[in-house]
DNA sequence: GTGAAAGCGCTAACAG
DNA sequence: CTGTTAGCGCTTTCAC
């Protein structure tokens, strides 16, 4: 037979009011002796208490969501591992979704959290979505967005990262160490983090009187598939270059390969920059120079806003803009 | 004001037992016109159900817990990925749980995954996890272990590879392709992967008339600071080798690395295979011959296991062993 | 200090 | 074909 909480109050000979008080540690007014022997009964009998009907009468069920689009791409599991990390530590749990930047799993994910009353959703957008659904509106439950905002969606937060300097400061570097003539070669251009590196590649070069050509960027995806396939398309186009400021480290990746296998060497021949800072930037040869995203931080912080907000802490600021830190490795000269 | 089945039930001009039965599509036995009306207001009203209150009647959740050591780790993103896959297409939910191979922490779990009345879980347990313990022999959800089981519990499932074969198979190349001398670098030896792998290893040898000699074989941890740190030990010790088999790629990589560092060429001076295949094998140099673990199957098949078994399907196999492959790339000649 | 009772939003008989 | 009703296990006033 279920042990709840009435179990409890007959085999302990109280009520189930106090049974309820001692277990949610509000017995101020419950004598040591009712306590523990409450406390007694319940260990004695493994009473778990169910915090499905809690939450039916508190309205709060202690869980978040965290909307991602792919915890197999190596920039997410640590924003999850942050996210995850704070959330165990305030007592809540967390539902993990991958949306594949699909919107339509997006949307699906979004009806079943509110469905499953969840408190609060931590959400990285599709990098396809172009603008704010009717169910994104309608949503009644607090959202922290991570690495990018949506666009005319009123949210409680937003936790993301200077990605213009970020980009400035890498093309900047590459530039002052001597190469001249630096290619970009960007995920898709539909992402908010590609777009802001595209302005900060851009006002490098300006800054240092070196004309912008769009000839020399090129849209793609954030993969090192990506990287491999443009590499190629630039060499088979006699295109000149000895510089690449990669969208993000997967291409820089790609990139590197390619180049090796068309017998150019980095950092020699070709400097080479990334984007993010995944673990396995140094893993590669040569190590990858880069720039890094806290995203540990990203998801710990946002996870921490989410929390205060459904808390009602005092919030001092609910826009962080995270630094980048530029990493210089062996991929440039 | 909050929207609820009564709601619906008022402005619909019906019982909220005909609004419940058309929400879940229990409407054989009612009239198009009901439902069509039914719809509407639920429409109108973007009226989403409380699943938490069906919890409490059904005592299904529909949530899964996931317990992993660590979702940063890149073995685990595919299986977790695996896992939310079949999980969303049944209608599950899966709360992610991270427990650093640290004992207290699983327990945490246990306790939080029971008391949200998870349906079942999805557990690799800690690989300092010597046995059973008090908490999980009183559980009573369904479990399945995914990679390794657990010593003295019974669980519902498990899904994991054949690690000895694998194992066998790597070193068995090894020696086929002229390797005299291979070292084996483990992980933790407490871990049951480690040990079926080291058991691999030996028989390979001695099916091939090598001595196996303990002094070989250096038990560290899966990560690639171990594979550095024991390169360096073994090159200190004079110890003479031509070919490493790794415990997995993490250390692989490590090794690879610090070969390098001390100008030994792979794989022409010294041979190294990893194991996992984690998708960044490709991305090092030399690409990294492994042995591939399926872990985005390992994950589906877990979850569909596991919701098989919630929904009493007939399960003709609870018990899966999947294949490795050894994945022939060039850091062995 | 402790308990009685109302009610959270829903499902599942069962009756009509 | 549709509605009535009795809970699910818990929290929270409010009395005592």
């Amino acid at each position: 037979m279920k042990i709840t909480i009435k179990t409890i109050a007959k085999l302990a000979g109280v009520s189930i009011a106090t049974v309820s008080k001692v277990v949610n540690g509000k017995d101020q007014n419950i004598t040591e002796g009712t306590r523990n022997r409450v406390l007694k009964v319940i260990k004695e009998n493994n009473y778990v208490p169910n915090r499905i009907a809690s939450s039916m009468v508190t309205k709060k069920t202690k869980t978040l969501g965290l909307v991602i689009p792919d915890i197999a791409n190596p920039f997410f599991p640590e924003i999850a591992r942050g996210v995850e990390d704070k959330a165990k530590d305030k007592g809540y749990n967390v539902i993990l979704c991958n949306t594949d930047n699909d919107i339509e799993k997006e949307e699906g994910y979004i009806e079943m959290l509110q469905e499953k009353m969840v408190d609060g959703i931590i959400f990285t957008s599709s990098s396809r979505r172009k603008n704010v659904s009717q169910s994104l509106l309608k949503l009644h439950i607090p959202v922290i967005t991570v690495d990018r905002n949506i666009e005319g969606l009123k949210t409680q937060g937003l936790v993301r990262v200077d990605n213009e300097i970020g980009a400035y400061d890498a093309v900047k570097y590459m530039i002052d160490r001597g190469y001249k003539k630096i290619l970009h070669i960007t995920g898709p251009i539909a992402s908010r983090p590609t777009r802001e590196r595209l302005k900060g590649y851009k006002r490098a070069l300006e800054s240092n009187n070196i004309a912008y050509d769009e000839k020399l960027v090129f849209e793609g995806s954030f993969s090192s598939d990506w990287g491999y396939e443009c590499i190629d398309k630039i060499i088979s186009n006699d295109i000149e270059f000895d510089g690449i400021f990669c969208g993000n480290d997967l291409i820089a990746m790609g990139v590197i390969k390619e180049l090796k296998n068309h017998k150019l060497k980095v950092p020699d021949d070709i400097g080479v920059v990334g984007f993010d800072d995944i673990y396995l930037a140094v893993m590669i040869e040569p190590e990858l120079t880069t720039v890094r995203q806290p995203t540990y931080e990203m998801g710990y912080k946002a996870a921490e806003l989410l929390i205060n907000t459904l808390e009602e802490k005092e919030i001092d600021q609910n826009d962080y803009m995270l630094k980048t830190t530029l990493i210089i490795r062996n991929s440039t000269k």
